[in-house]
DNA sequence: GATGAATGAGTCTTCATTCAT
DNA sequence: AATGAATGAAGACTCATTCAT
């Protein structure tokens, strides 16, 4: 869609309906046929973006060989999905200021994977009671910001760290966080 | 400030050089008398928010009776200090597309308090070398993060989390990361 | 005619050809197919209604026992005949400063009315000659327009005036106006 | 002023800010400064248009020899002054469709006039019983209609009638209406 | 230093009308 | 005859910034 191909070339702000227009090869009313505004065109953008970010996060992966394994893949995994759609993630995050529709987007998108993880925890506390009583929700609020923190400041601030060892480091503090063993020789 | 009043009061695309004059009973041209521009303002209002913030954050807390209670009273006063901070935060995330200068400060906030950590934590794996090798200056920004982005949900995208709970998840996994006793019965 | 009930409802500039379209449950190229324009569908409507508004003031009343009682019970016809087009009498007017074409509708109801009451003036004169000169033809634009100015201001401007007080007022105006005994003792 | 000029000139729906701008040798920016939109400076034009129509028409009249020349005169009056604000009329009458504010404009002064005219009516049958019992505020409006209605029949609608004869036909069925002898022979 | 009137480039949005199917 | 997607000219309004006083 042109819409997406220049928002995420010249960001919310610089980017004209014109401009929009021109890329398409229409005119402007052929625009306001299809959207009620400019907002409304980032919001068709932005309306799936919940269900695609979190679809491609979750997609299972083949089995790994220990526990420790397969957090690292999920986060790669994650940090992948995030990177794909960091242009408009970037949009997303222009015009949170613009109307409640894109905020309440972006809340969406923490409280989504939150509440995954949250179940996740929730499990697992119920075999293995958490020693300092974690609050589950909390706990995935927390560990989810951790991850999208990460990958927001490499990918939408154009933070300079090296991806492999954020999934790296992000892996083994989840890990500590939830009680998963790393693999590392002298850990329980 | 005239203008940090009328910011904060109503974020950045709203707020209007108009109404900065207004608050400040002053005329147009004397804004331009002690600004180059709008963004100069809010550039004036942000110059020492690196700094402010990151004192606010460290200031020397009192004896704490374990390792685990000092971290969670600094997390405590981060998360306050953040807080303290929020509405001219918004505003620095809200002006963030609008120059590479703000983009910038947002940097710059997060490698003041990574580069604070990261020296700890490589004086700390001095002591006891971290068993999976984690790397201290990754790490350093993905704790940092981890609390950065628990203060910005709740400060600033207006997400819905208790404070203490938040404070309390993120100390036990900050301990759990870089391996100080949280105190519970069974820890080392 | 959906053009009818949605330029009564809407007014004439509020009124788009989508808007009636929707209500016609037709398509914009059929309209186009029975109309040239927007303003020809209202020309349409418009038509019939200087020959419509005409028959429906002057049909036939009953005998009344007095010529002043006839004069009102025609004056009452007439104000009702305006009462039930006044949704459409006031589109014409917005539509007025649109196109000559309406401007000449309106001269034409007025001239329509003028006319007629002009040859009732002159018959009358020639019976009993006016003792102050009045011209049969200004007067009939000016009883005319009285009538009609009170039916405006009532049922299009919104004026708040008692119909009955008005057409009883109107009676004895006109009667005095064109000689006619309105009944009270002491006339001749 | 310009934006009078222009009304006048092009009537409500042709204005367009950029005309008056043109004529006012001011920029866009400047318009606004001074006025909040288009439809405001057409309510500054018109904001006294109700004083300046009734005081025009209300000015002291020199003696004249009889009741009903003095009638004539004021109706002479009245409808030069409508002639001479017509432009402005013509303007306020199309804009009665875009704006309650003009319309409330258009009420007020027929208000305006019809309660002068109900106060004479009023102090006169007090005098001289009125004999059909007319309702001095109900003629009051009548007959200011009257005289309104042919001076926008003349003067907005370009209707092609004489104005003495108008003034000598309108003056002539006041006076019937209210009881003025117009000094014609046989008359009481 | 202070003032504030003037600027004018910049954009979104509307909607009657067309025409290929 | 009917369709409805596409058109694009048109216009109101905003607001950061300037500069003569």
């Amino acid at each position: 869609m042109a819409a997406r191909q220049v928002f995420e070339a010249q960001g919310y702000f610089d980017t004209k309906v014109a401009d929009i227009v021109r890329v398409a090869d229409a005119s402007h009313g052929t625009f306001y046929t299809y959207f009620d505004s400019k907002d409304d065109a980032l919001k068709a953008l932005v309306a799936e973006l919940v269900d695609d970010l979190y679809a491609a996060s979750v997609k299972p992966i083949g089995a790994r060989q220990t526990p420790f394994l397969t957090l690292q893949a999920t986060i790669r995994q994650f940090m992948h999905a995030y990177r794909d759609r960091a242009a408009l993630l970037r949009i997303l995050e222009q015009a949170t200021s613009v109307s409640e529709d894109f905020l309440a987007v972006r809340l969406e998108i923490r409280d989504r994977f939150a509440k995954n993880l949250a179940a996740v925890l929730r499990a697992r506390q119920a075999r293995h009671p958490d020693p300092d009583g974690l609050d589950p929700k909390v706990a995935a609020y927390v560990l989810g910001g951790m991850a999208e923190d990460f990958a927001r400041g490499r990918y939408v601030l154009g933070q300079r760290l090296s991806e492999e060892k954020g999934i790296a480091t992000l892996s083994v503090i989840w890990a500590r966080a939830i009680g998963v063993n790393t693999g590392a020789s002298g850990n329980s």
